[in-house]
DNA sequence: AAGTAGTTTAACTAAATGGTTGAATTGTTT
DNA sequence: AAACAATTCAACCATTTAGTTAAACTACTT
């Protein structure tokens, strides 16, 4: 047999799935040894401590999404086909991923100051060029006055927060998991619908 | 020197803060004792054990929301009222309680089974007579066709998304208090705006 | 095959944490 | 003021947990 190399990737693996479904504070180093199969030792070794290993999977987890939307938002496409392309990432990206939105958020409030830095670091920026291009749309007369990072809040708003209270909704309207996947399959068309042309016809309300 | 008879209520606020800024696992017992000033004996003479406290603590949570959107939705009032209503509701309510929605939310997705019971016991059940109206509005031809739980989800994903991801959006946008403050505030325009209106104009995009 | 560096393990430690206990104190009733 | 119940407290306990250590094992180099 020869020695795995595959050793740090196992812990990591098995550190992600902990963290993300139990938080930092709730994460146990033995579980994550045991889904590992290793032993506890193997966790120190290669990754000194709770808080390296823990930062670890935030760090990937923020660099698996963050750089996939703004490389969207830079594309060279309409306004109406990255809102489409955002949805369509985000609704795939998370079917793997469930805990990952709320894992990241939750994490965030916990400890504002200890990420600070790191998006500071790593310079997370909104591309310039989706602002620009909102405003052009805006003076051609083609969308109405708004804030570019408002528009974009839209968006994003309207695909994670089904995705990150998953159970609130799943308790709230009373579905299964199929309801709730057909709910969630529902939204990649009525999201582009809402922020290009809202719920109203031209009667009004 | 009398008694106070508040010493369960001390106890309650001070495990309301913390239980909401840390979580359930993050949450520890001393730390509510001592921010209630109290002897940590009697966080288990008026709780019995940390379980119980903490599930007060989330009960509390939710029943200070869920009945009062509820009840904005059960009002005879038009469809733009009532979104104007809850927009405003959502924007007043976690003001005062700004971690309150990622900890409902967060503890909800730790810990499913758990909460199902609870849901299911107080039937927090969307009102009738809002699904129906939203129905009508469309036989009516003055909205278009649209499940009514995705109107509702529509309205709630703009309202809490910036709300429950407060230092997201503070650090991608790269925000102070202030501007987040201000952010909130132009929300409560945007939102009923762009649930009726859309973000077109007649020109299209 | 002997030596060496990297890897793995079991056993251990120190600190933290939820919870208990029994005595002391306070308030109320008679 | 004596008796009694409710409340508060300091000291303590059992368990859990992150982290350490030193020995054992493996694979590679010479």
């Amino acid at each position: 047999m020869p020695v795995e190399k595959e050793t740090e990737e196992k812990i990591f693996e098995a550190a992600r799935t902990v963290f993300q479904q139990r938080g930092f504070d709730g994460a146990r180093m033995q579980e994550i040894a045991d889904i590992a199969k290793i032993n506890k030792s193997m966790l120190h070794y290669y990754y000194r401590n709770k808080d390296n290993l823990f930062f670890e999977v935030f760090q990937a987890g923020v660099k698996k999404i963050f750089p996939q939307v703004f490389e969207i938002l830079s594309r060279e496409v309409s306004l109406i086909e990255k809102t489409t392309l955002i949805v369509d990432f985000y609704h795939s990206a998370f079917k793997e991923n469930p805990h990952l939105p709320s894992f990241v958020i939750f994490e965030m409030n916990q400890n504002p100051e200890r990420f600070r830095a790191f998006f500071e670091n790593h310079s997370f920026e909104i591309p310039d060029v989706f602002l620009r291009q909102v405003e052009l749309e805006i003076e051609a007369g083609n969308i109405k006055p708004i804030n570019p990072k408002q528009f974009l809040m839209n968006i994003i708003s309207m695909c994670m927060m089904p995705l990150v209270a998953r159970n609130l909704v799943l308790s709230l309207f009373k579905m299964d998991d199929e309801q709730y996947g057909g709910f969630l399959e529902e939204r990649r068309v009525i999201i582009p619908d809402l922020i290009f042309k809202g719920a109203s016809t031209d009667r009004g309300v």
